[in-house]
DNA sequence: TCGGGAATCTCACTTATTGAGATCGACACC
DNA sequence: GGTGTCGATCTCAATAAGTGAGATTCCCGA
């Protein structure tokens, strides 16, 4: 979940913890910044960076410092390659040329995050921040929310207790019943529209099952804030909803082939 | 380096292995399965498991496996967005537009291999095998060889030393001066032209700096074979050795912004 | 609420990791 | 091609991890 810091201390846990360094701000470090950071000796950082650089995941960098490694590249191919999202959503998605879309994207649960995996640009005027690879909590943005809103009831339950002061504050819901309304509100809509992570664009997600009752994914059509009217909004919305129909119907088909061991779909873990 | 197996055993390096076995073939892993294949015990394969898990390398699937994580993802995205080769090249690129393009590629020295960063399809009708993520040795292909002759002599040495069979057998030299004069033809010619890697295309690549007198990476023009004449070769050697220069001349005079500590080049390692 | 299976915990035992300094070797300059 | 400069690795004793087998807990679907 890598995201709650824990206190156990394993060397391989130490080591990996060197790849939060490398954020966007500072993509370049050397070792003795990264002595400094980690509180480490000199041989201890370098242990470190040897392993991450043995494995691919560090490369060195113009003046002696260390950048994020070749092999991260190489794996997020294999992942696209693997997906089995990618591969029946994006075939499908091609041939959808609805001049209302500007924008086609593909949210995935990992955990209790969604990721964006698949952005599309269609309208060439249309401004995006979503991006593939970027990271968002389950109570922001229609391709979340509308993914929050199918979780098996556990799940969802779960979540709340967990996350029930963000919850309030999204307006989703003041209590455990209120929470669960809004979802039951959203399942029964089967879209969620909105323009959170973006305001000069208007976001229309539904939600991809890989299984019946188990929410993976979440389509979304974007378009122009400014230039779409309430009739454009009601079409979007169909639009999205069957094609995101259509790519569940393929993913619960779907059988893979060559020598593939089982399926590739996430699974969420909603532990407190 | 990634690819020599270390017969040193540490706790961190045997997790990071577990990573090696999620490949295209093989994109979900039970912990039974990693069991065997790593002959581990239950209790430690999840430990690696967990130490991977927590660090967002892997992630849960369906049917209790697990699969490549969300944050390879996360970090290939940073890594675009750091990275000052794309941030210059691609609005370069995108300006350019000449029909007899059709496909533009960039590829990255990393160690001694060469990393395929960013691939654009122009003509809608050719047949790409090349992709973002795709590793090549540096004796292979256009985009490789055009690096390797730009190699700094001691390096160039280094890696004649270490790999005499490989450049033998793809025709560079069967001696070390053969294999200096074939590169120093190359240098002088300025691009690297081939069918190699895909035999329905042509490709031509020509060298990018970071720093004078260090190649970092390649640009290449690919197009497809059939419909390629000698002159239209010769005008797109000029096109791209063009691009590559300009590319060249911008990185030299980058400076990061932004707080960015430094410079997010990658230099190579020829170790033997 | 309960059952089956996945994931974690416990503890004795073994083995790797750590830190300080010496040493090695890749790379730049001439 | 030779030589100097750091960046990277090695050495060794002391320390603190990792490991394995089984019991246990927790997750999640009915």
């Amino acid at each position: 979940m890598a995201r709650k810091p824990e206190h156990k201390q394993s060397s391989a846990d130490k080591a990996l913890k060197v790849l939060d360094l490398f954020t966007e701000d500072f993509p370049a470090w050397t070792v003795e910044m990264l002595m400094k950071e980690l509180d480490a000796t000199r041989a201890t950082t370098y242990r470190y960076v040897k392993v991450l650089y043995d494995a691919g995941l560090l490369a060195t960098g113009a003046g002696s410092s260390y950048v994020l490694g070749p092999r991260i590249i190489q794996l997020d191919r294999q992942i696209q390659r693997s997906d089995p999202l990618l591969q029946i959503a994006l075939p499908m998605l091609e041939e959808e040329k609805s001049p209302l879309i500007g924008s086609k994207s593909i949210s995935s649960l990992y955990g209790d995050q969604v990721l964006s995996v698949y952005v599309e640009k269609c309208d060439l005027d249309i401004f995006l921040t979503m991006q593939r690879g970027r990271v968002f909590p389950l109570v922001y943005g229609a391709p979340s929310r509308i993914i929050l809103a199918h979780l098996p009831p556990y799940q969802m339950k779960n979540f709340y207790i967990a996350n029930a002061e963000d919850i309030a504050c999204a307006h989703l819901g003041e209590t455990w019943e209120d929470f669960r309304t809004s979802m039951q509100r959203l399942r029964k809509q089967g879209y969620c529209i909105g323009s959170e992570i973006n305001p000069t664009v208007v976001g229309i997600s539904a939600p991809i099952f890989h299984d019946k009752s188990a929410v993976s994914a979440s389509l979304s059509y974007v378009r122009r804030l400014e230039i779409t009217s309430d009739a454009q909004k009601a079409e979007l919305a169909e639009l999205v909803v069957a094609a995101a129909d259509r790519i569940s119907k393929q993913l619960l088909s779907y059988r893979p082939e060559r020598g593939t061991r089982g399926p590739v779909f996430t699974t969420p873990r909603m532990s407190v």
